[in-house]
DNA sequence: AAATTATATTAAAACCATTCTAAACTGTTG
DNA sequence: CAACAGTTTAGAATGGTTTTAATATAATTT
């Protein structure tokens, strides 16, 4: 349980003005047991929900990159047509359900260390993420 | 150099009737010297470039989704607002270059063997992908 | 605590990759 | 070559995301 002073010199911090906007988005996404996936999509439902308030779709855009920028987020790589994004941070990798379109995390435990045996002239490795994906068995 | 005859026949072998187009189309992905990768805006420059005929958006797609299903390409999962292609279906990594929006192949060899050591009950691995990003060196 | 300044929110429009539509066209089969 | 099924096409539609420019709110200064 964070609380909205919590959040709100999280924001401060990182030099985001705590609005209520961005408050509300906090509680949606970091006050919860776990961490978990979604989709713009998702989360506006999940507000509207979770709430009264209505934020504009504008708003959660730009709060929800001001958080991936800020660390608080991380897209995940996906080539689907929407973003996918994850309240998990760590360092951990994801198997993608292709018929459900849903996201699971990966321990780092579970792939093994990954060591990238090349490397590009005046580029340096910012993340490296691994993708399993998904299909039903029928066999 | 593939000749136009086994495009011909590449294509009807897997179902696909050889259109003007999709021959057009092969030419340009699999008649080059080395595999590469494209986005659906790319190819079709490449096709106004290397010819004269012009092929409308919806063919270029439908051929790529085609071919794609038929695994003469593979889609590479990055959490862009386009999609990227692959002309290299062997099982293979990326590099993914942030400022320049452009990918590296990354071979197995240069990943290591990646053995994922969790399942998800009545779902298979259909593919296990490894998306390093770039970012520029400075320091 | 009012005034000023800087930043954030908003609804709506714009954008742009992708998909759909339905009419015209082409490859295939008998 | 006739008939059918599959394909192409331009243009419209879709849908996620970004932009716009007016309004509102937070922070800073007086």
């Amino acid at each position: 349980m964070t609380t909205t002073v919590e959040f709100i010199n999280k924001l401060r911090n990182s030099g985001l003005r705590p609005t209520k906007q961005r408050i509300k988005i906090c509680e949606v996404l970091f006050n919860k047991e776990t961490t978990f996936h979604f989709t713009i999509n998702d989360l506006v439902k999940i507000i509207e929900t979770e709430s009264n308030e209505k934020i504009s779709l504008a708003t959660v855009y730009n709060t929800i990159h001001a958080f991936e920028k800020k660390g608080y987020l991380k897209e995940i790589p996906i080539d689907s047509n929407q973003s996918y994004f994850d309240t998990n941070v760590t360092d951990h990798h994801h198997f993608y359900d292709i018929s459900e379109k849903k996201l699971i995390d990966l321990d780092q435990v579970d792939v093994g260390p990954i060591n990238i045996q090349k490397s590009i002239p005046g580029k340096k490795i910012k993340s490296v993420e691994v993708l399993v994906k998904l299909d039903t068995d029928n066999q």
